[in-house]
This record gives structure tokens, C-alpha cells and sequence, in this order.
DNA sequence: TTGTAAGCGTTATCAC
DNA sequence: GTGATAACGCTTACAA
């Protein structure tokens, strides 16, 4: 029992194909009656039209490819979560493929999803990827491409982010209001560029506050683990006694250092404040509850994925497209582990 | 700049479409220095077939549709890793679905699977779906379908699960075998049938060892918390102060089970064991380390994609199909919170 | 060895 | 109001 095809129907009315193509699309030139028993015909077998033809006639896949190094993270299966619903809602399929943060890997990617004729890319770019060339040629075969997360400034297309710095910056911000002189902050590895940006609105609230930067007081961490927060906390304060806060790029970091704390007797957050950042939701399972930012993740894909299928549809209708980048707005979360 | 089409290619050369289509899929009929010219201009063109046309002839998507409750949560992120890697090794492009656990929402789901044509369909059935109509209708329009952890008997299709209840069944085995014999069993929700077959496994083990089963040692975890784990291993001991062993489902129980007994001086695995399940990476960041059951996450979606695809490929073909469920085996990690 | 023609399912154009 | 025809890009019997 294959799939019915307006052939069908036409067979059995006994009409042309193309009056029972215009029946179901309400062309105005069909009559009522011929229109209404077509519809009838098409609804009792169950008539759906097929995306295949219509796609190949059409030129457009209505599929979106995106990239991302891995899926099994917290924060890209939920950026997936919201490209996905998104996507649905606007009528497009979405293609996940993994680039493993390896440059290779994602230039394969790439090259597939143009073979298959995605009508457009999201990616956020490997960690490791310095050549940029497949990207570029998605850029010049006109595919629209808009990069979120992962970014670099060296391709001229469309970004959304979360505003890591000003992030950062309203955490540092916060704990110096709640009394903090002394911070320590555990950075990320230097790929990728987030990290960077989180150190930096660190610096900057202090400098703002008139707090002396000190690059002693920052330490990084390569593993993003419990056990490096826990590890660094007790270097940290072994070597500047008079920390009173500790401001981890990401919350498992932080718990780390909740967790060393509450070792060693350290009151949280009397004695130190802990501030993590991402509100995982394991940061609402410690005693205290860990103060920490909340980034829109889920946001961030639906904004992606929509900035994406207006380019889409702007160049189909050859408007002029005009590239921008959103930063998206983030949230200090104070809990229990600040004052 | 359009795609390259083997019409462009035909005419450059002042060819038939035919000779050059069939050039490029070395047909044994053409003159060697056609089809060298041919693969040279194609190559040169950067000619890549146009998957819709070839799609729409062999009246296939080359795509799987993939249904689950969400992504955004570990099982599955790493289910899904599984399924488009081992998808995309064989050819095929996978479409993520979600059904938020609702059983409308799933059914939505099916029909756009259905209208898009994929391939076949995989899915783990929403906890809430009792409603099975539109599953049958898969199976009615022949569409092959594999359902995969979150199943049901009376679909008749080849299935995937991790043994849940063997693996239950070694846990408290290997908590048995290190001395314990008073073990309490943090289970989960009736539905889905996993928390269940982990509690059989549980009652079976002790059965085989001749300890009595006690239903007092059994508590129910609505959320699978953190929290719950702490608050219900409080009550446990209080209600079995002879406890030895503590059973939970899931790690992040077991997780809050280990806080609650440091924060109340029991020494753990000393006075009491602790085992958790599914074998989490947090799993692996307390101190002690939590012991736990290792499923094979990835490799379930990696089997149940390959099934499916086994499926296509023999209807095409014409092959009887004979449906079974494969059960995958699990392994007791012993870390620090057993003897 | 090469090419013609039909067909996959749909839709737009243009006659009638 | 209706329908024949061509086209989207590709494959494959069947001729030549």
C-alpha cells in the first residue's frame, strides 16, 4: 500500500491532476463542487502531499543542519532542546551533527550538510578549529550560516552569544556589594573565547570597584572538574589566606570548592562567598544552594535557529540580509552560598 | 550560482544527461575517455547529486525520525549520541523529535514523521502514553519502527532495552556478597517500567540469598531528587536502624543518600553501602566515590539504530522480517561507597 | 557506446 | 473551470 499521490485521486474522480493539485490549494478557479469532492477523496485516503517533490520543485529542503561539538553536554543538549522546538514551530526539520571539536571532523560536517542541501547552518565552532576554510566556503556557495556559542570574527555572518563579560561581570559585581574584597577566580583553558570573556568581566568589576587586579588570584583550570575546584580552592587559600570569595567559571568548579570548603571547616558563605556560573541544576542541590549566573541556553537556540530562517527567508525573497550579533542578556542567581 | 546539475554537465561536454549520469556511476557501457572527461568536469564543477531528485526516484528520505520525552537530560543526550553517529556512518541523517512525555504531543510527532516520509522511526514511548493508536499506525503504514528503553508489549516491533532488571539483580548481588544484609531500595515512579524491573531485580536477589523481603525497605522516590535521596535515607534510618546497605535507582539519589549519611557521621561504606545506578559522571566526583551500575547508553542507541536500518534495508529487499528485543548487559562498578 | 523517453510527485504557465 | 505540458534532477529500460 504505497503512499496516495494526486495521480491517484485524479485516477479515481476521473479529472486532471492539476485541478485536484488547485482543489487542495484553494485556488480560486476550481468549482465548488469539483473542489469539495476532491478535498473529500483526499481526506478519506489519507492524502498527504509528498515533501520530496514538493522540496525538489521547490529547490528548498526545509531542513536546517547544525553542528555542534557533542551532544552529551548540559549545555548543547539544551541549546538542541530549543534549535529543535524552535525549528518545528517554523516548519523546519533540524539535522544535529557532531563535530567533536575536532576541525577535521566539523569540515566533514559541513561538506555533508551541503550535499544533503540544508537550507542553512547553525554551528558553534569545534574548539580546535583554527582553519576556517570550510566555513568560509559555506559563506561563498550562499548557504546562510549563522554561528552562536563558538564564534570568531572572522567570518561575516549573523552571531548570537551569551554576554559572558558583562555576565562575569555583574557576578564579580555582585559579591563585592555583598562585602568581598578578596577574590579568587578559577578560569577556563584559553580555547575557547568564553572563558577569556568571563576572566574579563572578573577584571573589570574589580577595576571598577577599585579593587587592584591581582593575576595571583586567578588560577586555571583544564578540566573543568569537581575535583580541580575542590583542588584549587585549597591552593587558593593556602596561598592567600585572606580570600574571602571564589568565583568559578562553571558550577561543577564551584561545587568543588563548596565542597572543600565544607571539608575543612570554612564557614559558606561567612567566611568565603561562592559564586559558580551556568546554573546547572546540580547548583540547587548542594546545602547551601549555590549562587551562580543563569545563562538562557535554551534561548540562545531558539534565537539562533530563528535569526537563521529569517536569513532564509529573506534571500528568498532577495531582500538585502543584514548580518548582527546578539548577545544574549544573563542573571546573577544568588542562593546560599553568597551573603 | 545554482548547484551543478548533470544537464550542466551534458551540455558543456555535448553529451547526453544518460552517458553522463551513468559515467559517474561506472556503468560498464561507456567509452573510457567519456567517462574520464566526464568525472574530470564533474570533479572540477564540484558536482554533488541532488539527494531530493535521487530521494524522490528511489521513493526514500535517506532520513530516520527519532522520538523521545527530551534531550535535555543525560539518558538521553547520550542516547542521542549514539543514534546520529551511528546513523550518519551508515548513510542515514536522523530527525530528533520530542514528546515532553506527552502522549499528544508524541502523537503530533508520529504524524510529521509520517508526512516527511522518513525512513523509519525510533523511539522511547512518553512516560504519560497509554494511547497507542498512533504507534499501530506506524505499523499499519508499514513504516518500519524500533522502540527502544521506554517500551510496550503490545506493540509487535524489535525493541532495545537495558536489562534493568538483571542489572539490579548484580547490584544487590555484589552488595550481598560484601556482607550486607539489611539493604533498603530506593525506587522510583510506577511508570516507567525501568524503576520496576530494578525493584524485581532487587526482590529477586535477595530471594536467591535468603533474605526475606521486606516491602517497609522499599521507598518511592516521586522525583528522583537529590533532596529526596537525603530526606529518604533520614527516614529509612530511622524506620531501619539495622540498615547496612542503601539501593538506589539512580545516582543523584544515591548521591543525596552518601550527603545525608556524612553530614550525620555515618561512615560510608564502614556502617552503611551505598549503590547507586545508571553510573553518571558526577558519580565519580564525591568523595568517597559512589559505586554504581554502568549502562551502556550509547551503544543502545547505537543498536537500535542499527536494527532499524537492518529493518529498512531487508524490506526493501524483500527479506521476511523477524522482530526480537535485544536486552543489553550492564556492569556493577565498585568504587567507595561499597565494602 | 550513446541516447531517447518515461517516470518519481508536485506545481506554474498557458491554452482551451 | 479545466487540463495539457513542462519543469525540478535523477535513474534506467530500451532503442539506435
Amino acid at each position: 500500500m504505497g503512499n496516495v499521490t494526486l495521480k491517484n485521486i485524479a485516477e479515481i474522480l476521473g479529472i486532471s491532476i492539476t485541478t485536484v493539485s488547485k482543489a487542495l490549494k484553494d485556488y480560486p478557479d476550481v468549482n465548488k463542487e469539483t473542489r469539495d469532492s476532491v478535498r473529500l477523496l483526499a481526506e478519506k485516503l489519507d492524502y498527504k502531499p509528498n515533501p520530496l517533490a514538493i522540496n525538489l520543485r521547490n529547490k528548498e529542503s526545509k531542513t536546517l543542519g547544525v553542528i555542534i561539538p557533542r551532544v552529551d553536554h548540559n549545555f548543547y543538549s539544551t541549546v538542541v532542546n530549543g534549535i529543535i522546538t524552535e525549528a518545528e514551530d517554523r516548519g523546519y526539520l533540524v539535522i544535529i551533527l557532531f563535530s567533536g571539536d575536532s576541525s577535521s571532523l566539523e569540515e566533514d560536517q559541513v561538506k555533508l550538510l551541503l550535499e544533503k542541501r540544508v537550507d542553512g547552518v547553525l554551528m558553534s565552532m569545534a574548539t580546535e578549529t583554527e582553519e576556517i576554510g570550510h566555513i568560509k566556503e559555506l559563506i561563498k556557495k550562499k548557504i546562510p550560516l549563522v554561528l552562536f556559542d563558538k564564534t570568531t570574527e572572522e567570518i561575516s555572518c549573523s552571531k548570537v552569544r551569551i554576554d559572558d563579560k558583562k555576565a562575569s561581570f555583574k557576578a564579580v559585581e555582585y559579591l563585592i556589594e555583598t562585602g568581598c574584597k578578596n577574590i579568587v577566580h578559577f578560569r577556563g583553558p584559553l580555547p575557547p573565547q568564553a572563558y577569556t570573556d568571563r576572566f574579563l568581566g572578573y577584571k573589570e568589576a574589580l577595576e571598577k570597584h577599585n579593587i587592584t587586579y591581582d593575576p595571583s588570584n586567578v588560577y586555571v583550570c583544564d578540566e573543568l572538574t569537581f575535583n580541580e575546584g575542590y583542588e584549587f580552592t585549597k591552593k587558593a587559600l593556602e596561598e592567600h589566606p585572606e580570600t574571602d570569595a571564589i568565583f568559578a567559571m562553571t558550577d561543577l568548579v564551584a561545587l568543588g570548592s563548596l565542597a572543600y570548603c565544607q571539608a575543612n571547616g570554612i564557614r559558606v558563605p561567612d567566611q568565603i562567598s561562592i559564586m559558580g556560573f551556568s546554573n546547572w541544576f546540580m547548583s540547587q542541590n548542594s546545602t547551601p544552594k549555590l549562587s551562580t549566573v543563569h545563562q538562557p541556553i535554551k534561548e540562545l537556540g531558539k534565537e539562533a535557529i530563528s535569526i537563521l530562517i529569517e536569513e532564509i527567508q529573506q534571500r528568498k525573497n532577495e531582500f538585502p540580509v543584514k548580518h548582527f550579533t546578539a548577545q544574549l542578556p544573563t542573571e546573577v542567581i544568588a542562593r546560599g552560598t553568597t551573603r
